[in-house]
DNA sequence: TCAAAATAATACCGATTGGTATTTTTAAGG
DNA sequence: CCTTAAAAATACCAATCGGTATTATTTTGA
């Protein structure tokens, strides 16, 4: 690795959560040199702009969120355990390296989706994914007649989606964290009434 | 009313709908004063600052909201129907005078959460407020015997709420109405399977 | 090791930021 | 109607915005 390169890493892992807790309009270049202790020519060295890094940041906390689900989700076996994976870490976030700021894809969604094109599109990526992601295990369970054949694999993943952002936002909003708890075991319900 | 009260109230009208759709950090003076047709002076000599502007704003878009929604709902007669109703105006928000921008409580919870404890504050009030008020009618349905007695009316007040604002996250960032749809419709046997 | 290339720091740019002091215009009430 | 008070416009402020050109300092590879 280039001193480039593990310069645009770093400068990327400092100011990621950054951009995930005041938001690219909110982010200002001075924020990105105060996080690295780098200047601004050497930000801009390493970046076109500010946009260029906002998208990497974006890139790199949802890996982070990625890399957490994944290997919960593998370490189980039946379709109806991994996604209750998906309750076991978003009830416990904070005991997992999630990025600071909270989910990445909500955070990006609500503030890019009438403002920031291309940021607004990285994000509707990371939902179509994790819907793509979430329909896969469902329609294993299906096919395995773990679940009922009648269920729809598509509305239960945007379902689940939903239930999640939600409760991460009224629980980052509220700081009440059995809110969350009872959105969770809503979930939780869903998925026992799947078969 | 007097000249002062009417242009203050024109300010926040106007400006309501750009702090809806660009968020605080995202929103400046200039756009103040472009979307009035006011100048700098005018808007300070009205409000203290940005801030009072802002929160302001946030107060009217709110009650759009609830003015639509509380209208809709005393219409219906049963504790189900008043439930159908949050469903009913979600699902066709475009139909009816909603702030442009989406769901206020979702947009400010998001940005103000780790940066304006003052928006903060307002945004938490407001789900606070529609909580209980889903309680209320979930608690009467319990009451008349249209809903189980077994059922936790918080719990499924929070669930409504972070499934509705899932979905209008998700809709808005992706463009696609029947994911809404897909989402509204699980909402709705929530509902159905209360009693 | 040492020269060329790459990287980072410094210094600077015009535009815009939120906000204020002052002047001009408008509205209100006797 | 006409004076006074209120409101709005103008002009200005320092600070910060995102970004660039140039200089100084490291890396890098022969």
């Amino acid at each position: 690795m280039s001193k480039a390169e593990r310069t645009r890493q770093f400068i990327i892992e400092k100011t990621a959560p950054i951009f995930n807790t005041k938001g690219y309009a909110g982010t200002s270049i001075a924020d990105l040199t105060n996080a690295t202790g780098l200047t601004k020519g050497s930000i801009y060295g390493n970046f076109t702009n500010k946009d260029e890094v906002a998208l990497a940041a974006f890139d790199f906390n949802l890996q982070q969120v990625q890399t957490i689900l994944r290997s919960e989700i593998q370490k189980q076996a039946t379709a109806k355990e991994k996604l209750l994976a998906y309750v076991q870490v978003y009830s416990n976030f904070l005991k997992y390296p999630f990025p600071a700021g909270g989910c990445p894809i909500l955070n990006t969604a609500i503030e890019a989706d009438d403002t920031h094109e291309a940021l607004r599109k990285k994000a509707a990526g990371a939902i179509n994914d994790w819907k793509d992601s979430i329909i896969k295990v469902v329609s294993q369970g299906v096919e395995q007649q773990e679940f009922s054949p009648s269920i729809n694999p598509e509305q239960v993943a945007l379902t689940i989606i939903a239930m999640i952002e939600g409760a991460m936002m009224i629980t980052k909003l509220t700081g009440k964290t059995n809110f969350r708890n009872a959105i969770m075991q809503s979930v939780e319900k869903l998925i026992e009434d799947l078969k």
